[in-house]
RNA sequence: GGGCGAAUAGCUCAGUUGGUCAGAGCGCCCGCCUUACACGCGGGAUGUCGGGGGUUCGAGUCCCUCUUCGCCCACCA
């Protein structure tokens, strides 16, 4: 009867185990089960953070599904129609780097192939090779609704880009602005504030003599960590209360190198504290100098093109000396520098360590920029998001992000949401230039081919949007908004659980609570539950550049799924980093290989020692008949049930909270559970030091024995205890668990039935004599307490002695 | 410049509201191929819970301070 060969097999199992669950749907949700559209279950929906099309899984990745899938299939067996939706993000800026490296080893750029025929080709890249990502997630044992897969950039997302767009536009909430923003010399585009990150670098602080027009021998001098952009200067500013330089604001300075006169002007924003006080004033080249600009109505000159070298653009004619012309701007800082020292116009020059802003996809250092972008004003669709997260409606575990959140919030600027980018959603707006006045603005949630005011031709914005302006729709969009009719809207927004990485918090995260009120008057999650990030053993975060990473795929291999996401979840505090050791796999992931095969080889004696008849239920036995290993085995998985349940929490906050908001968590429960590491070790525990240890010893004489009724005692409690076992282990472990629970001779059980389907257990109340478990913890004492003697004096395995016991009261 | 987190056995880490909380896994030592499992079984050693001070009957657990790492935010040119 036993078909347990000696060794389990993972490749094997795996792949026709997950086969079988395709097969029999049972990753599919039923939006007609959801109570919210008239069924009986709770519905329960993760959104699965989109990686990029492009991507190939990385331990990050396996460590971020793997919470979602134990927590999505938690979810299933405890009785909820459960969804996690998958897909992908189109990506714009990683994605079209990508594909013009490509174009770059043809030796061509983008410009050469021409816009149509470059999004064609990259729509190509996507099809070949795009989505890879999500075949690998199901080597891991993702139970995600493919049937439900989305991407950012399908025609059916797209619409819910323009009608955001158009939403937005039409409430005042999305314009067009002109100002200084970040800009990357390399992508050619604009950023927005999150994706220009600081790096802490050494600099110099260049002191720099501006003499007074009319009064050469005296001159005000200046710091400035950019001496290339004093030829886009304007002014010079001064604190109004500094009375060093009271007497000079109103007056001249002849600017070095270009020779033309500029005024020194009184502003708040110069720090009399800082430097000289002084300080230039470049409004087309800084973001705080272009504000000092416009509120003194100085002109905006643009001394630096688009690829970061030293031109002569906007107002800027006769400022940048013609050897200067085409020279990049830290080549044409190193030659003003020269210059400046030449004509003794520099004074100083000092180290000074400063932040410099990088463009978060290819570490080009951001040029600051004067131009026309699109913008979403932030700070009404902030307000309800933070409410969200004060008033416990949404909660971020761990807690302590919560402060992070709500400072960001309080503070939010207004997000540049334009790109100068090909690959990516086209902004849904179109210019007539025949009208009057001229470049009359048509936002659009269709195609607009004619003006509706002259009927003369139009053009679109040549921008795209950026990526995270369809990202922070993904819980709407991904379940059929705009679509007011979509059933899964219906049945599953909002979703409850969000998980991620802290690193996208501001990115994405705030982002979707935000979109969530704007659109559907709804958070779209109840819980964000921010994970670790995988380190290395120096603590170095795995990255490909760096060369320390894991391919979970290599892991999958050597030891199994269930393995790899046993190390990920049992080594996971929350919210803190995994720790693992790239050059020794056997290390990290022996400890889940190994939890593995010990559920084996309990299967295997169950299988090998139960007999081929069919199992009684448990309850069908008579209570007088359980034996105190049978009372005190069946304690331990209650309490186990139990321990897990206070692990893992609320799968949703309990309905019933104080007004106003019905759907805020309470109080008490705010931080509960998401202990995944807790329940994890707690259900092994209970397999293996509970179980295996004491349990199974106790049946191997009573299976073998000839009392018939203590044997199908024993026989019902063990499947019983193992069934619950397994059950409990599922989420974690689903490939072993499911394997073996097929197995169970348990009499009844209908052809098709799954363990991923099967219920999750109830801890129950302690029925079967609480009095006999303590008794057979006497046992146990007394057995530790032999083991120690003999092994105190060393006695050998197979030398019996005799033990007289003596009771404390004689 | 603000804010936050971490420092517990050789290693990676658990320790929710202060009172069996000094633990787990790996590693190490001793003994075992005991008919599910040597990817295992039984036994064992190891920490003044980063330093200092304080509150308390009692503190890894609360307060202050110092040190060392790490993260987030920030227009000081």
């Amino acid at each position: 009867m036993l078909d347990l060969p000696d060794r389990y097999d993972p490749a094997a199992t795996e792949a026709e185990i997950y086969a079988r669950w395709l097969a029999h749907g049972c990753f599919t949700a039923d939006a007609a089960r959801s109570t919210r559209v008239g069924g009986a279950a709770e519905p329960f929906t993760i959104v699965m953070p989109p990686p990029n099309v492009t991507a190939i899984l990385h331990v990050g990745h396996g460590l971020n599904n793997t919470v979602q899938d134990v927590l999505v299939r938690w979810a299933r067996m405890r009785g909820s129609d459960a969804l996690w939706v998958p897909g992908t993000d189109h990506a714009g800026i990683a994605t079209q780097n990508v594909v013009e490296k490509l174009l770059a080893q043809e030796g061509r750029t983008r410009f050469d192939v021409g816009r149509a025929a470059f999004v064609q080709r990259t729509e190509q890249f996507v099809e070949q090779t795009g989505g890879v990502i999500l075949q690998q997630l199901r080597a891991i044992g993702a139970s995600a609704d493919w049937t439900r897969t989305r991407y950012t950039l399908s025609p059916d997302l797209s619409r819910a880009v323009r009608e955001a767009f158009v939403r937005l536009y039409e409430r005042g909430l999305v314009y067009r602005g002109h100002r200084v923003i970040h800009w990357c010399p390399r992508c050619l585009t604009s950023l927005s504030d999150e994706e220009a990150e600081f790096t802490d670098e050494p600099g110099q602080l260049y002191q720099i003599a501006y003499p007074l027009s009319d009064e050469p021998a005296r001159a005000l001098v200046v710091a400035t960590t950019r001496p290339e952009t004093m030829l886009g200067d304007v002014a010079l500013a001064v604190n109004p209360a500094d009375a060093r330089y009271r007497e000079l604001v109103g007056r001249t300075v002849r600017l070095p190198i270009v020779g033309i006169d500029i005024p020194i002007i009184a502003d708040e924003y110069a720090d009399p504290a800082f430097g000289t006080g002084v300080v230039k004033i470049t409004p087309a080249h800084d973001a705080n100098d272009f504000e000092v600009g416009r509120r003194h109505h100085l002109p905006m000159p643009v001394v630096i093109d688009a690829q970061g070298a030293m031109a002569e653009e906007q107002e800027a004619a006769g400022r940048v000396p013609p050897d200067l012309h085409g020279v990049d701007r830290f080549a044409a800082r190193e030659q003003i520098v020269e210059r400046l020292r030449a004509s003794g116009a520099l004074v100083r020059v000092e180290q000074h360590p400063h932040a410099v802003r990088h463009c978060y996809r290819c570490d080009t250092v951001v040029e600051p920029r004067l131009s026309d972008q699109w913008f979403v004003k932030m700070a009404p669709l902030a307000e309800p998001a933070l409410q969200a997260v004060r008033g416990g409606t949404v909660r971020i575990l761990p807690e302590r992000w919560e402060a992070v959140y709500v400072n960001w919030l309080e503070n939010i600027r207004d997000w540049n949401i334009s790109r100068q980018l090909w690959w990516g959603h086209r902004v849904p707006v179109w210019y007539c230039d025949d009208c009057d006045p001229p470049q009359q603005v048509i936002v659009s949630r269709e195609d607009v081919t004619r003006c509706p005011y002259c009927d003369g031709p139009v053009r679109q914005d040549e921008d795209v949007l950026d990526t995270w302006f369809s990202s922070w729709l993904w819980p709407l969009s991904t379940l059929g908004w705009p679509d007011a009719e979509a059933r899964d809207l219906a049945a599953f927004y909002p979703t409850d659980v969000l998980v991620t990485a802290p690193e996208i918090l501001f990115f994405w995260v705030s982002r979707m609570i935000m979109a969530g009120y704007a659109f559907m008057g709804r958070a779209p999650y109840h819980t964000v539950y921010l994970h670790g990030t995988a380190r290395d053993t120096q603590h170095r975060k795995m990255s490909k550049s760096l060369g320390n990473g894991i391919d979970p795929l290599d892991v999958v291999r050597l030891y199994g799924a269930d393995a790899l996401r046993w190390t990920l979840v049992a080594g996971m505090g929350l919210g803190t980093d995994v720790i693992l050791d790239p050059a020794d796999l056997e290390k990290s992931f022996a400890p889940g290989r190994n939890f593995v095969t010990k559920l084996w080889n309990i299967g295997r004696f169950l299988l090998s020692n139960l007999g081929d008849a069919p199992v009684q239920p448990l309850a069908t036995v008579e209570p007088a008949l359980l034996s105190r290993a049978d009372a005190w085995i069946l304690e331990r998985l209650r309490l186990a049930v139990a321990e897990c349940d206070a692990a893992l929490g609320p799968l949703r906050p309990t309905a019933a909270a104080a007004p106003p908001d019905l759907h805020a968590w309470r109080p008490d429960e705010r931080v509960a559970g998401m202990r995944l590491n807790e329940y994890a070790e707690t259900a092994r525990r209970f397999v293996w030091n509970e179980l295996a240890d004491w349990y199974l010893e106790t049946t191997k004489g009573r299976l073998a024995g000839t009392n018939a009724a203590d044997r199908e005692a024993a026989r019902a409690v063990l499947v019983h205890v193992f069934d619950g076992a397994l059950r409990l282990l599922h989420p974690v472990v689903p490939f072993i668990t499911e394997a073996l629970w097929q197995r169970l001779p348990i009499a009844g059980r209908a052809p098709d039935s799954f363990l991923i389907r099967a219920p999750w257990p109830a801890p129950g109340v302690p029925a079967h004599g609480p009095r006999e478990a303590e008794e057979f913890d006497i046992v146990r004492a007394a057995v530790l307490a032999i083991r120690q003697i003999r092994g105190d004096y060393n006695l050998p395995p197979g030398r019996t002695i005799d033990v007289v016991i003596v009771s404390p009261d004689g």
